[in-house]
Formats: C-alpha cells, structure tokens, sequence
DNA sequence: GTCTATAATACGATAGAC
DNA sequence: GTCTATCGTATTATAGAC
C-alpha cells in the first residue's frame, strides 16, 4: 500500500502478483479491476502494463506458474514405489500441507480457469489431467494387489481431489488445527475411503430417486 | 434467443432466471453483463428492471431461493431416525440426486458466494450452516453408536460435503454413469469414509511437511 | 520504471414513449 | 411489459514526458 517514490523492478513484479494473488482470491478475476491492483501495490494503473501485456496475460501466469510449482513439488514428495497404502498416504499429506501453505494459488487454480481464455484454458487442463492422473495410479496399484477396495477409480480420484482442495476453500491459519493434526485426519478418512469395505448397496431400502424436490418429482 | 415481439411476463421471468443461471455458472456473475443476458433471453437490457431491482438483487434471489429448495428438499428426504448408516445412505443419495439434477445451481450456491453484498451473504452462510449441520448430526450419531470411527467429525462434514459438491464441477447428463449409479458409488465410498478403520498413523515413516516445495524448505 | 493523460469502449441503471 | 435512448461512471489499454 505504501511506496517509495521512483523505485524498484523485481520488488514491484513480486508485490503485483501477491497483490494479485489476494484480490483475485477474494474478488474473482472478473471483478478485480487493474486500478484496485494498482493501488493495492502503490503505484498507478498504467504502470502495471511494464510487468505483463494484459489483465489476461497476468492471470495465466499466474496459474501457470502455480501448476509448475505444484507438478514439481508433487514428484518431488512422492514415493516412487512402495504399498499403495503408504503411497496415497504420502500423497494425501503433501496434497494437504500444499493446500494449507498456499490455498490462495490452490483456489485460483481451481476457480478461475473459467475466466482463461480457450488456449490457455487448453494449457492448464493439460497440466490438471497429469495431476489427477498420479492420484489414479496409486488407486489403479492398489485396487490391483488388494489393499483397495474401490468400486470405479475414476470417481474416487474426483472425489478424494475434491475432498483436499476443499481445505482452501475453508482453512485459516488461526483455526483449531495444526497442519500435522489435519494431515492425520485427512489421511485417516482417505485411506478408508481408498479401502472400502462391504459394499453399501442394500444398506437401506432402495429409495434412490424419489421425493428429491420437496413438491415436485 | 427469439421472441415474439411485445409478449408475457411469467415466461420472460423464467427465462431470464435460466438464462442467468447458465451466464453466471458458465462466466461467473462478475463477469455476465446485464446487456449478455438480454440477449440470451431476447429483450433489451433495460427491460430486465421489470425483474428485479440491481444486478446484485438479482443474484440473491437465484440464490437464496436455490437454498430454500435445497433446505426443503433435503428435510422431505432425510431419515428422521434409524441407524446411522441408514441415514447417511440417504443423506448422500440425496445429495448425489440433486447435484445431478441441479448442477448449475449448487455451483452458483458454492462459487458466487463472493460476490453477495454482506447482510445478503450473511443470510445465505446462515442457511449454510444449518445444512452442513444436519449432516454433522449424522456423523455424531454414528460416532456415538459406535457405527462409525471418525477421529474429527466436523472435518469430516466439510470433507463429505467437498467431495459430493465436486460432483456439479464434472457432471455431464451424457456421461458414463448413470444417477444410480454415482448414488452407489459414492454412497460405498461415503460409509467407508465414516466407518473409518484402523488409524492410518504410522502406515508410512513420518515425513510430514519436507520437501514440499521443489526446491525451498 | 513510473508518471500523467487519455482513447475507446463497456458497464449498470434510469426516463419516458408506446 | 417492452422499447429506445441516454446518463454517469468504470473499464482495459495506450502514448509520451520524465
């Protein structure tokens, strides 16, 4: 917010795109305007034209850079082999910690590829498509040696991505839990999601569709 | 897209909610303009004033009345008593059914939230909790019983909600799977979630925050 | 690299005729 | 209820001085 007068270069360029970060977090790409970036900094709005060529330009690289960040740290952390058990482990509990020292990039990525632009759009799906399929792996290992008992890998890859990158959505870093406390209990609920159990179907009489609305059909 | 020249009431009203509905799950409400959504119904921009007072008024009806469906619909659903697991069958049957069902409308329910105005967003958080409560109730029951071994049950509840919402981002009617079968499927992997198992602590050496970045700590 | 100034356009909202 | 027309403002992006 405060500036000194006449300065800087890789100083601005870092505090655009926290700036940047925090607003499109907030407001939504659509609805952060380039003078609100531009005060947010402490310089004028014409200024910010030295540091991408337009509001779309920032916007991808900003996901971009984000989605090579995350793929990098994602092989970094994973075992390369193992059970399939302590392989979703150490997956849930980097996908977590990430979730919990970045949700702002983690949010973005998930929320404004709508506002991305067909080719980039194209170029992040791409990326997205690998991530998820690093999770389905492990799931495909271990419904093949039985430690899973999963009805359609698939689903429960959508499921459990959706399950983490819920904590973004929600997580402050003042709250009740610690990041090891939430790994345990993240991983806790995944693993038993991943090992299933008795099939559920017949649990309760079928009633699968019926009374959805509250009047009508 | 057409009209017939000089017509109803009702029906544009219909119309314009569908339309808009689609506009903003589509683009975001930021980013759908008031002179898109004329278009898309096939009326002038200012004729829209007869519906509703602003933009913002706008969104907060789709909304809100998204949620009294939703309250409503769940309440004629639910199990007011039974085992836990019975319950939670039929609470995730439920849920699978309507985000089929409504896509759109759960989407706007969980994304535009950022864009209501604060008494109004206040409302609709309020209405929020009461659901997300319902399903709290659930879990504590199961864990009461001894049905299920949840070692956070509002983690869970979050985690639950997460990963039957994620449906509405990736839900297409011609799809692999049918309604039923999602509900089987995800009922399986909700109950094996609540059940739990055996505490996954310890299933893999603890590494629990290193080489999370690629390269910095 | 930052500033001021401005072009060109789009926005939400209103007024008044029919 | 719908139309046409327009007000006042905000937007992204550019040009040129320093």
């Amino acid at each position: 917010m405060a500036r000194i007068a006449g300065s800087s270069g890789p100083r601005t360029e870092e505090a655009i795109r926290r700036a940047g970060l925090a607003l499109i977090a907030t407001h939504g790409y659509a609805a952060m305007s380039l003078r609100q970036l531009a005060a947010e900094v402490g310089i004028q709005q014409g200024s910010l034209y030295n540091y991408f060529r337009n509001k779309q330009e920032f916007l991808f690289d900003l996901i971009r850079g984000h989605m090579l960040d995350l793929h990098a740290a994602l092989d970094a952390a994973l075992l390369p082999d193992g059970s399939a058990e302590a392989r979703l482990t150490r997956f849930t509990e980097f996908h977590v910690a990430y979730h919990v020292e970045r949700p702002q990039e983690v949010f973005i990525c998930y929320s404004e590829l709508r506002s991305l632009e067909p080719d980039n759009l194209a170029a992040v799906v791409a990326m997205r498509r690998d991530y998820e399929r690093k999770l389905g792996d492990i799931l495909d290992h271990g419904c093949a040696t039985g430690e899973f008992g999963l009805a359609d890998t698939r689903m429960a890859t959508l499921a459990i991505l959706a399950m983490l990158s819920g904590i973004c959505t929600w997580y402050k870093p003042e709250g009740r839990l610690s990041t090891t406390a939430l790994q345990e209990i993240f991983t806790g609920m995944v693993l038993a999601l991943a090992r299933g159990g008795e099939p559920a179907a017949a649990a309760v009489p079928a009633r699968r569709r019926g009374a959805l609305r509250a009047g009508a059909a």
